[in-house]
DNA sequence: CATTAGAAT
DNA sequence: GGATTCTAATG
């Protein structure tokens, strides 16, 4: 008998290893193991109208801005509307129709459809805490600690979820024998093959067709029983949002978001897709490349014209040193990628809002400095809720700067800082944005007016109350159990970013050591924005000076600096400790994002001393900024 | 800092 | 298609 082909001692191994099974623990981008979600709202406004005024599913609704249409839900489709159908032509398509109409006046009224967003995330998020809570055995405990899924608003009716951790905890949970392989010294090792060999897909699931020279006869290798488990967990998380708020949703599971993102789209409304690595070719063959996010624009355009092709099967022909002559590398091994299938993007928790703005274009120009204030005092309530819904309140995170565009022929805007000193309100916000409208006024041409918008920007993080930088200090485990019970949202998980972290620990805790508040260890304010009911062992004083020198009233008698950065006013000794302190909180912020975009990704190049571009006074712009940037585009 | 472009929903 | 929102590049 002739000797098995070299084929047969891998028969009972995976393709995967134990290095890429336990990627999944920290959401590593880096392993083919990764089960991404994205879910998406069915015609968002539309059921967001159906759920207040509770109209039955089957009933026909649109939701209607001046003549056109805006949303239309599904039980209207049938009937051949869309959003470039007038009003009109969809009464006449479907008489029974519910035209329910967006006030003209509108500006407030996206707000209920925001609020209906948060409240969504919101039973996401505690759908996926939920998600395997009930693990009973003391070392599986251990081991799903603080496992949680990073959540990634993406717009007002989408989200990002990365799931690879709980399903990392859900896999060691059903299959124990890739619990003892974790923790042998050869990661490397491939995985053994999961015991199954035909996996218990729900009749719900939709299956995107598997490549050609696949089979669905083949026997599941590991990456198959993680989609089966996202699958599970997004289910779960869709039912939620259903059971508890009556919306219902699409999604699409895959190994990235690009994947995820198509996929959700696939079978609307309220079914999920799931797009398995061995279906990844079949499914990205059929597509425009267009459909894929970033490439939907004038980049998209160009490839087209460059390429003489918009399929993604036909640019697969396209060698990579071929994109090269007409893209710069950055995009054409970006491109190259993903129309393979390869998006190493990650879900990124807590985005981070940059700026916000507020606009209104007028359809009749405005005419008058009357008219215009009206709007910016609609502008300023907008914002200021939405900076609520930030933190402001809590002091988490406050703008910097206000800026007003303005147009009529030419655009022009102005911007000037948010005084630092006084919490922030509505009428604060309008005061400045009078203030900046009057400043464009006063150079002339300014009516009639047709666009006019209002921006805060330049975030700072206020850190509310010294948890953030200290848990973040903290690392692994105590991280997490130290993050559930205040701020559930933020996964935090150094280990892949360890040797760039160490050094800036120490340059961290150094500056946090140095001040002579000695209390507590806070790096908070020195001059405590917050009026914390929290008892502070040592700071009644300190609370005190802090609302007098804030309030101006009794600063004549000690020498003050004001800093250029914060605006605050400090007594004149204590600048160079002021200093420091913002320095120490640059640094911190520096890090976290650093953390957040490094991790798995290649280390960058730390801008060299952050201390130097401190110092510089003018401008309020310290370290802040800079770092961030090179790596900002396109991650993978 | 101001202006403009690009992308997405 | 228009309006709105956000981000990044540029001088």
């Amino acid at each position: 008998m002739p000797p098995d082909p070299p084929t047969s001692p891998d028969v009972k191994l995976s393709r995967y290893t134990y290095r890429q099974l336990q990627l999944l623990r920290q959401g590593s981008t880096a392993t083919p193991l990764r089960a991404i979600a994205h879910i998406d709202l069915d015609a968002f406004y539309a059921q967001c109208e159906m759920v207040r005024l509770g109209t039955p599913r089957d009933t026909p609704l649109a939701v209607r801005q001046w003549d056109s249409l805006i949303a239309v839900n599904y039980a209207a489709r049938p009937s051949g509307i869309n959003r470039m159908v007038t009003a009109a032509e969809a009464r006449k398509l479907c008489p029974n129709i519910v035209l329910q109409h967006n006030i003209k006046t509108d500006k407030v009224s996206l707000d209920p459809y925001r609020a209906e967003s948060r409240k969504i995330l919101k039973t996401m998020k505690e759908s996926l805490d939920q998600w395997g809570a009930d693990a009973t055995e003391v070392e599986l405990q251990r081991q799903m600690q603080g496992l949680s899924a990073g959540l990634e608003k993406a717009s007002i009716d989408e989200v990002f979820i990365d799931l690879s951790p709980l399903v990392f905890g859900a896999l060691l949970q059903r299959y124990p024998e890739l619990r003892a392989g974790l923790q042998d010294e050869n990661r490397d090792a491939e995985l053994p093959r999961p015991p199954t060999t035909a996996l218990p897909w729900n009749h719900e699931d939709c299956l995107v067709d598997l490549d050609l020279q696949e089979s669905e006869e083949d026997d599941p290798d590991w990456d198959d029983i993680v989609m089966l488990l996202g699958a599970e967990i997004v289910r779960s998380v869709r039912n939620a949002v259903w059971e508890k708020l009556n919306y219902t949703c699409s999604a699409g599971i895959a190994r990235n978001k690009m994947l995820a993102k198509l996929g959700s789209s696939c079978n609307k409304p309220n079914k999920q897709t799931v797009v398995r690595n061995r279906a990844v070719q079949h499914f990205l063959g059929g597509y425009k490349f267009t459909q894929i996010r970033m490439l939907g624009g004038k980049l998209g355009d160009q490839i087209t014209a460059f390429f003489g092709t918009e399929q993604v099967s036909e640019l697969l022909n396209v060698p990579l040193e071929q994109l090269r002559t007409r893209l710069d590398d950055h995009t054409a091994t970006w491109l190259y990628a993903i129309i393979r299938g390869d998006d190493r993007s990650e879900v990124n928790p807590r985005t981070q809002i940059k700026s916000m703005l507020s606009a209104k274009s007028f359809r009749p120009s405005i005419e008058s400095m009357d008219q215009a204030e009206k709007w910016l005092h609609i502008f300023a309530a907008d914002i200021y809720g939405r900076l609520v819904e930030d933190g402001v309140l809590e002091n988490r995170r406050r703008p910097r700067v206000i800026t007003l565009h303005h147009r009529t022929a030419q655009s022009r805007s102005r911007q000037i800082p948010i005084p630092a000193s006084n919490a922030i309100d509505e009428n604060m916000l309008f005061d400045l944005a009078r203030n900046l409208l009057r400043q464009v006024v006063a150079e002339g041409q300014t009516w009639p007016c047709s666009n006019l918008s209002l921006s805060v920007g330049s975030f700072e993080d206020g850190v509310g109350k010294n948890k953030a930088i200290e848990g973040f200090l903290v690392r692994g485990d105590q991280a997490k159990s130290l993050d559930q019970l205040t701020t559930p949202r933020e996964t935090i998980e150094p280990p892949p970013a360890e040797k760039k972290r160490k050094v800036d620990d120490g340059d961290i805790k150094r500056f946090f050591a140095m001040p002579s508040h000695a209390d507590s260890s806070t790096p908070d304010e020195p001059e405590s924005r917050t009026l914390q009911p929290e008892p502070e062992p040592a700071s009644p004083t300190k609370i005190l000076t802090g609302e007098a020198s804030s309030d101006g009233q009794f600063e004549s008698t000690v020498p003050q600096f004001i800093c250029s950065r914060c605006s605050k006013s400090f007594p004149e000794h204590d600048k160079a400790e002021h200093d420091d302190w913002h320095f120490a909180k640059d640094l911190a912020i520096q890090d976290r994002q650093d953390a957040r975009n490094t991790q798995n990704n290649q280390p960058l190049p730390r801008t060299s001393s952050p201390r130097a571009s401190s110092v510089r006074g003018r401008g309020g712009r310290g370290g802040r900024g800079k770092p961030e940037k090179g790596q900002r585009r396109l991650a993978f």
